[in-house]
DNA sequence: TGGCATGACTGCAACTGTGCATAGGTGCCA
DNA sequence: TGGCACCTATGCACAGTTGCAGTCATGCCA
């Protein structure tokens, strides 16, 4: 969104956003759950819309850090705005993708459902009663990787590809996990 | 809060609460943070306030999953509201510690250091340059393992003693541990 | 053509939470 | 005793968000 480019964050309120779209600020809450996901392009999240299907197969940390960054909308096109834009968006206001990072925890029941899915698929996993919960555990985990990605992205100056956030989180895990057991 | 535990939990506003501890509504946010809060007795977190020091040389998993209990305040013991009324508004209403859980993600900095102080006591990981993000993925996988156990605590009727979610959400963090790497 | 279901848009009120500014009391020191 | 600093409680205004209910246009069917 240019408004939040041109005024800032706190100052581009919802009110501003409705005024310029030419409806009520009541309708804006009929497309947009919170006023961060409008910023960032992302439309209302609907229950039933199936998420976008894991491809497995690969590497089991990749794959679900890559799952969590499809389903924040990072790699989201949207008409409205370009990815540019939000690069620069959250580049400024990196206090946006903490939202988007607490909606993944809500969202966890849904999640873990597909992290389930991979997880059964790789051999350690295949046979755990208690996969439902491990999948949990492993997505918090995989969260917690990826908000650290993104904080030193966002900190970053230089414009690097959304790429080496996805790298950086999976290494993260991997070197995690190495030490501890 | 006997209010909560009388008229359900979205029915007790700030307001009656304030009402009924005859004060302001808005002095009722210079003593608690949230209203969830509020209603499980915990005062607001001052920043400078040092936090529960991790009691070093045990088991690191069981550590951080104590340290983060502390936190939550589930142990904490108030004045006005007794230990089992507690635990029956968290039964009866669990969203109130999702609350909290995010609370604590977003408390990740100050614990985080707390972490890694444990993590560099053990040998596994003294010598590494990247303990705090390390810090930061060990605690929310430890987040969600206690998610995921008090979520089963507070499913299951019966009364267990706390001691359970801790010991569960161990165990759970390495189960998953074991089965991937 | 008339009636009706549907869906988009909206207004209104309520609630949680925060920043700011202020009033009042209390203790301390000259 | 007078004045000053400080701390608590409070009011006010505002922002984000949601539920409820009402309006209005549209299209479909008899």
């Amino acid at each position: 969104m240019f408004l939040v480019l041109r005024d800032g964050l706190a100052a581009t309120t919802v009110e501003a956003i409705s005024d310029r779209a030419d409806v009520a600020p009541r309708t804006f809450f009929n497309y947009f759950d919170t006023k961060d996901n409008a910023i960032l392009g992302l439309p209302r999240v609907r229950g039933d819309e199936d998420l976008a299907t894991p491809h497995l197969g690969g590497d089991l940390v990749d794959s679900v850090v890559g799952l969590l960054m499809d389903e924040m909308g990072v790699s989201v096109q949207s008409r409205t705005t370009t990815h540019d834009d939000r690069l620069e968006v959250i580049r400024r206001h990196p206090e946006v993708l903490g939202g988007q990072l607490s909606q993944l925890t809500a969202r966890a029941g849904r999640l873990s459902g597909a992290v389930q899915e991979l997880m059964t698929a790789t051999s350690a996993f295949s046979d755990d009663r208690d996969v439902a919960a491990r999948a949990e555990v492993m997505m918090a985990m995989s969260v917690g990787a990826v908000r650290v990605a993104l904080r030193e992205w966002a900190a970053d100056g230089r414009a690097r590809p959304t790429d080496s956030i996805r790298r950086r989180a999976t290494t993260l895990i991997r070197g995690t996990l190495r030490r501890l057991e």
